[in-house]
DNA sequence: GGATCCGGTTGGAACGATCAAGGGGGCTCT
DNA sequence: AGAGCCCCCTTGATCGTTCCAACCGGATCC
């Protein structure tokens, strides 16, 4: 396997190494690695034994230098925030390094700004670092996919470019409005027709979005929405509030919430009146984070299939470095609900 | 700023185009980059102009290739387990990249083989396509970080070596005992007399070092800790049938557990037999997931201080770099209680 | 007044891979 | 027999940066 004897390791072997020792030329070593069909079955045995024996990698700088590529993709990694139910981000990113690994790609994490959102994406991009970008957090008012759009960066977007009908660059989302009317028909079906919306407010395209299912399911079976809506930040103190307000006024029988931090929230209100989730009242969120797996009596969510979304991402990347004047388009999944104790 | 008129841009600057616009030569503009101090004020700020209009940045790959470095420190990234509230790897991986990056490195993920945890280290290693590692899951049974120490791989480990004394590797680490200790004192201080211990199996070294606090903390008050003590997998379902032993056969009046997932679990006991946490019963988990955060009412828990691991392994990594025959030591963190109204 | 030093700069070489072009041997075809 | 061709492999040049040794004019020292 690795070089016999005591040695001690002083610089990794290169492809003239491989090359002395298997008593060829480097680009037959080269050719070796990248497309053994050019060499005769006898020689590439050869030369594979040859790299095998002196544990060869081939040198990243030096390959990256030459083909103008790094084979990395730039991901910016902003915080889970704290407070909330949200973990997206994990088991995103998990997804996009287990394909685009398979693809050859690895992916690079940098920080992100809050104040700037396109910070640092300059930088990786004029150094050549990375060979493109996953662009997550595409909502209304976030510049990033614009800036990079101008700037002519090779990305893919995870989120539709909302705010931007001229958007060209490929994108892949999921259809959270499919989502929620899943969620809503869900419900309907288990003998519900007062059901609350839970959302966020109105400036927030997606949360806009997610509601329209939650319309479009009513409207559908005949089920009035006059009273059952409502709107607020995303967080567990607003959902507390907000359902109470729903209780007393239009006394739903179920919710169902634009984010499982939301839906925790009804969790919290349905506790302090004595009510159970699952039993008095049907509550539905959104995510499938974590904390709907665990908290009892499980909640009933809407899951997004980041996997999907990875594959998906990772596919168009490859069309867009491989053949790059590529226009790309968008795709759209959809999540599935995954049914829990609190419906 | 940027190189005016209407070019369309083929390929980045390259340090001799900024050498050849400010009239100097190349190695004078990278001096300008990397040691500004050689370079007359005003020469300095000639090329540093030049540098800014035509937007230039150094190209990583010819860098990388010329001093031997990437300034990428590989992570391998393994996924959060589904249907537990184990989320810090996500937390973790933020800090890291923040401060790495003001360290002048980025981060690279790469998948984790569940079968192989060794794989993937050995190819980026030899391809110099990372300068070091961050190994973390160093628990016993786990060859990562002896692996690499045999491999004289650069590499700071998240997690003491439990298994091996001659480790010289240079590792930071959570006081998990000191962390339990925190919380079983924290009850015994709010009244509590019979505190169970909710663990995982003998096995696990962490979970033995956890429980070590526990004990510690029982001891020095000369409270009894026969029959209250239980050990089982991380899973709620454990945590739930756990706790309801314990309930039965000690009737226990707190729980501390070795996680927020088998804190859960304790809920899940207690809202079946109709016990308030918080008010009958009192509940401390340890991680200080989301899930802790948004369950109702509130889970206490021992939340680890990860930014500050963080920065003490990039510390570390910094040192193993600049100047390498460095003898690797250990850190030891304390970890802090959030108290919320599980107890 | 020549040798030494020193801050600031210079051209050449090297890092290790791939790209483009070239070459030799064996085969077929005329 | 010689031209033409294909197959398989080799050779020289190149990517953009940093390292190395030398250079150069002026000040300092003996």
């Amino acid at each position: 396997m690795t070089r016999a004897g005591s040695w001690v390791p002083t610089t990794p072997p290169t492809l003239a190494d491989v090359a002395e020792v298997a008593g060829v030329s480097r680009q037959t070593v080269s050719n070796a690695v990248n497309n053994p069909d050019l060499l005769r079955p006898d020689t590439l045995a050869r030369v594979l034994g040859a790299i095998d024996e002196l544990g060869y990698s081939p040198n990243r700088a030096a390959r990256n230098l030459r083909t103008r590529s790094s084979h990395l993709i730039g991901l910016r990694f902003a915080p889970a925030q704290e407070h909330t139910a949200n973990a997206l981000m994990g088991r995103f990113v998990h997804s996009l390094v287990e394909t685009s690994s398979a693809a050859g790609y690895h992916v690079l994490l940098f920080p992100g700004d809050p104040e700037d959102p396109t910070a640092g994406y300059d930088q990786l991009l004029r150094s050549t670092a990375v060979d493109a970008f996953v662009a997550t957090d595409t909502y209304l008012g976030n510049p990033q996919a614009t800036w990079l759009e101008t700037r002519r960066a090779p990305f893919v977007a995870f989120g539709r470019p909302w705010d931007n009908e001229e958007a060209v660059h490929p994108w892949v989302d999921v259809d959270g409005a499919a989502g929620v009317e899943l969620a809503t028909t869900h419900l309907v079906e288990r003998g519900h027709q007062r059901i609350a919306w839970v959302g966020w407010r109105k400036e927030q395209v997606i949360g806009e979005d997610r509601r329209a299912g939650w319309t479009r399911a009513m409207r559908s079976r005949g089920l009035s929405t006059t009273g059952l809506a409502s709107r607020s930040d995303d967080t567990v103190h607003s959902g507390r509030e907000a359902s109470a307000h729903l209780l007393d006024e239009a006394a739903p029988t179920g919710f169902v919430c634009a984010s499982d931090t939301l839906a925790m929230g009804v969790l919290h209100t349905l506790g302090e009146r004595g009510l159970v989730a699952g039993r008095d009242v049907a509550v539905v969120g959104f995510d499938d984070s974590q904390v709907a797996q665990v908290v009892p009596p499980g909640l009933t969510s809407v899951r997004q299939p980041l996997e999907e979304v990875a594959v998906e991402v990772v596919r168009h990347l490859e069309g867009l470095l491989t053949h790059p004047p590529v226009r790309g388009g968008g795709v759209l999944l959809t999540p599935e609900l995954v049914v829990r104790g609190s419906s």
